[in-house]
RNA sequence: GCCAGAGUGUUGAAAUGGUAAACAAACUCGACUCAAAAUCGAGCGCUCGUAAGGGCUUGUGGGUUCAAGUCCCACCUCUGGCACCA
């Protein structure tokens, strides 16, 4: 027989890519008489360094999938776009003075050349773009949606303040006290804001995770960081005042044990009580101190409670009139529950602390029986039975916990950690808030028709150090006519955080080009939800929220049809580098998948990146490793040699290429990519000692193969004679009947330890099968001395002796 | 502290309660070669033994079971997330 040639993974890969852009291979249209599947990646952010080994993990990751689905029959929707405002951008066009939307240009030709010699199935013609105006006229669109209904405000507030990047940060982007970006030590700075309202939907971003197919893990974390707390909320009076303090609480049960009130130093309250308080002076400059310092020294791990008392104000319970002491003090924040908590040191940590600390009265008021008492070490925070509780004494104190909180007059409440969504920016690469603020009319929204706001051409980008947007000294461009009044105007100068961009994205790849409306709401109903959207961990509680949050309020406004926007959500692990750790420029550790696939082919890397280890978990780079991804498919590649016509498989083969069907078409749907690698490995290894294949066998194997590496596939393929591509093929179908072949291997155990295999048909009778396995001469010798006390036989599995 | 997840060869790892280490990589030996690479073949958890053949082994300690990496209890370590959230 001719020998083929050898594989010549550069000219495969070059000539497959070339058809399938032509040819449009992966381009879609609406149909309704197929079934969609809506395959969506995070779109990356083009940065100057090119696509990494991660993109290539996920989008491989999710092109097997989508691949799959095709061959499945579905209507594939792969798309795939450009997350192209922010910072990295701006930094380099202050360094460089080329202006961001050249880098951008520049950066995402980089990005669309790296993926396309990666072979993904992608459908090119949907490609957007974020920073682009016919996009971003819509992100700008959705916020004057945002703002007329009420979900768009500006606040004055103490924002986290970078001072190194130069501008405002959400909650979400600070990590431990440090910028998320650049690691700088975050800063309070009073400043207006833009805010959304995202703790409006905070109950449904919690509950309808109930009907989405997330990983558990990112429902698990969504949910921490929403952070529903059930409690109820209690009302003290302030004597010889009209005011009161209102307070959270999720253990209304230990009323009776407050010896003490403490409020934020945020808190409003204070300031109105400052004509009462004797120590004015001192509390002020408490106060004062607490809000200077930053953030991360307020809320370090295991610092000591600090506080000050309210002198000349009691306050009163209102279970029992007891009257007792308020404090000011920096562990109880002021942007949770009401800024204000009632302390219960007997059975509460902190509150123990704190009255430990300034020798404040313990009160126990739930007891396990024996004596929790004030010299105890700590407070006891179980549940137990009431005492010192008037007339709740001696109930359990979880079954009173709304009578009590009625009794007190307060009421039970849902309170929430989540917080309103920072959403203005002090940069110039972002999108412009569409509003002015008109000296006549304030705040004031542009009009629909004067959408997009273009980011105005300048030769700076330099944030400034007030603290406002570079785009503050373009006075051309600031100073406007008010849309309703028509007179003198200034545009708002902060931009949108490049979360914006993206909390809408996916919905814009179903309709990329309209210019009317954001997306044609038919073409939304046959497109959206999105099947299945696969990212990172990190964006759990950004990305992942905002968007949710956008997409329902669309929703409510009927301008999408479905109340949730990812039906299904997965997660990848990282890809380290070959020292174990995060692949950076200052480590010296990437590796660039460009010379991958120079060297080795895009197939090869695509194998590598699928076989390295289980999907969701971080995993070391090995260029070793990935040479046997390599010989796997020059071996798959020389099998052609043994395709034989008119040729009968062994019984043997026939059940192997069942199996494999049948493994690989469940691994890819669990995402366990990489047995299903080693699965075409081991048949791969199980033809090794056959001198002839059925053509029908080899190309069921390549069809399985073929979304793993649809070059090589792809080439195999129309080698044997087929004209259209192998992604127009059915997915091949597996028969039970020849999943079990009719001889297997049995162990034999004797007390429950191997000794010995016997080879036996599957239809057989226990008694037959013992019989066997008795005569065999491994296990005969331990049946010699002593009888067989019982025997365990599983059918098909294992045939256990006890002696 | 709280919430997840994970601890298996030299390495990446695999294993519906049923032969632990599949599949790969590295390594050793052999074939081919003047030689090297590539390729092919053999070996490759620890341990006793010349061998035949035993014994031990999935973080630690207990338990359930004919049978446990897998289930249950306690503990240790690591990774990720949250963290004074009342």
């Amino acid at each position: 027989m001719k020998k083929t040639q050898n594989y010549d993974h550069k000219k495969i890969e070059k000539k497959w890519q070339k058809i399938w852009d032509k040819e449009k291979t992966f381009s879609v249209k609406e149909d309704s008489k197929k079934k969609k599947f809506y395959g969506l990646i995070e779109f990356p952010y083009p940065s100057g360094d090119g696509i990494h080994m991660g993109h290539v993990r996920t989008d491989t990751a999710m092109d097997v999938i989508c691949r799959k689905k095709r061959m499945e029959g579905y209507n594939v929707l792969y798309p795939i776009g450009w997350d192209a405002f922010g910072l990295p951008t701006e930094n380099y066009a202050i360094k460089t003075g080329i202006h961001p939307t050249v880098v951008t240009k520049n950066n995402t030709n980089t990005f669309r050349r790296q993926l396309k010699s990666i072979g993904f199935s992608f459908d090119w013609l949907r490609e957007i773009n974020t920073s682009d105006p016919n996009y971003y006229k819509w992100t700008q669109w959705i916020f004057l949606k945002l703002y007329e209904n009420g979900l768009a405000y500006k606040k004055k507030m103490l924002i986290n303040w970078c001072p190194k990047d130069k501008t405002g940060l959400a909650n979400e982007e600070v990590i431990n006290g440090c910028c998320e970006r650049c690691g700088t030590v975050v800063e309070k700075k009073e400043k207006e804001q833009w805010m959304l309202a995202i703790t409006k939907y905070a109950d449904r971003l919690e509950k309808d995770l109930d009907d989405v197919n997330y990983l558990e893990k990112i429902k698990i974390q969504q949910r921490n960081w929403i952070g529903k707390s059930e409690g109820a909320e209690i009302e003290f009076k302030i004597k010889n005042s009209d005011k009161k303090i209102k307070v959270f609480t999720t253990r209304p049960d230990t009323l009776f044990g407050v010896t003490y009130v403490v409020l934020a130093p945020e808190n409003e309250l204070v300031q109105q009580l400052s004509s009462q308080v004797k120590n004015w002076q001192e509390v002020d400059k408490y106060i004062k101190e607490v809000k200077g310092r930053p953030e991360m020294e307020r809320t370090a791990d295991g610092k000591d409670k600090t506080g000050i008392e309210l002198k000349g104000i009691k306050i009163i319970n209102p279970v029992n009139g007891e009257e007792f002491p308020v404090f000011v003090a920096d562990y109880v924040l002021g942007g949770y529950g009401t800024g204000a908590v009632m302390a219960v040191p007997a059975h509460d940590d902190r509150d123990f602390a704190f009255a430990k600390k300034y020798n404040l009265p313990i009160k126990e008021v739930i007891s396990l029986g024996g004596e929790a008492s004030k010299s105890a070490e700590q407070a006891y925070i179980e549940s137990g039975v009431m005492i010192n509780s008037g007339k709740f004494n001696g109930r359990n104190n979880e079954e009173i916990m709304s009578e009590i909180t009625k009794f007190a007059g307060g009421k039970m409440t849902t309170t929430y950690k989540l917080r309103d969504w920072i959403f203005s920016r002090q940069h110039y690469w972002g999108e412009p808030i569409p509003v002015v603020h008109c000296e006549k009319c304030g705040i004031v929204a542009l009009k629909e028709k004067d959408l997009p706001l273009k980011l105005p051409l300048v030769k700076k980008y330099q944030p400034t150090d007030t603290g406002e947007s570079p785009l503050a000294l373009i006075s051309k461009w600031v100073n406007t006519k008010c849309p309703k009044c028509g007179g003198k105007a200034k545009r708002e100068t902060d931009t949108m955080p490049n979360w914006a961009g993206s909390s809408w994205y996916y919905l814009r790849y179903a309709d990329p080009k309209n210019k009317k409306e954001f997306a044609n709401i038919e073409k939304l109903k046959y497109w959206t939800p999105v099947d299945w959207y696969n990212g990172g961990m990190e964006h759990t509680t950004l990305h992942l929220l905002y968007s949710r949050f956008w997409h329902k309020f669309l929703f409510d406004l009927k301008l999408v049809p479905t109340n949730e926007p990812y039906q299904k959500r997965t997660s990848q692990g990282f890809v380290l580098g070959e020292d174990g750790e995060k692949m950076s420029k200052s480590r010296g550790n990437v590796i660039n998948p460009d010379e991958i696939v120079k060297n080795l082919g895009a197939d090869s890397l695509r194998t590598y990146e699928m076989f390295m280890g289980p999907f969701d978990q971080s995993i070391t780079w090995s260029s070793d490793n990935i040479v046997g991804s390599k010989r796997f498919l020059e071996k798959v590649w020389k099998l052609q040699d043994r395709v034989t016509d008119n040729f009968s498989d062994s019984e043997e083969i026939i059940t192997l290429i069942n199996k494999t069907i049948k493994k690989v078409g469940e691994d890819i749907e669990s995402m366990n990519f990489n047995t299903a690698i080693s699965g075409m490995m081991i048949f791969a290894n199980g033809l090794e000692n056959q001198e002839k294949i059925s053509r029908e066998t080899y190309l069921d194997f390549i069809k399985i193969l073929s979304p793993f590496t649809p070059h090589i596939c792809e080439e195999i393929w129309a080698k044997f004679g087929n004209k259209k591509s192998i992604t127009l093929a059915d997915w091949p179908k597996w028969e039970s009947s020849k999943i079990v072949s009719g001889k297997i291997k049995m162990p034999i155990q004797i007390n429950g330890k191997v000794r010995g295999v016997i080879d036996v048909n599957s239809d057989l009778n226990e008694d037959e099968i013992t019989k066997i396995a008795l005569s065999n001469k491994d296990i005969f010798k331990w049946t010699l001395e002593t009888p067989i006390k019982k025997t365990i036989f599983v059918k098909n599995k294992i045939i256990n002796f006890i002696i």
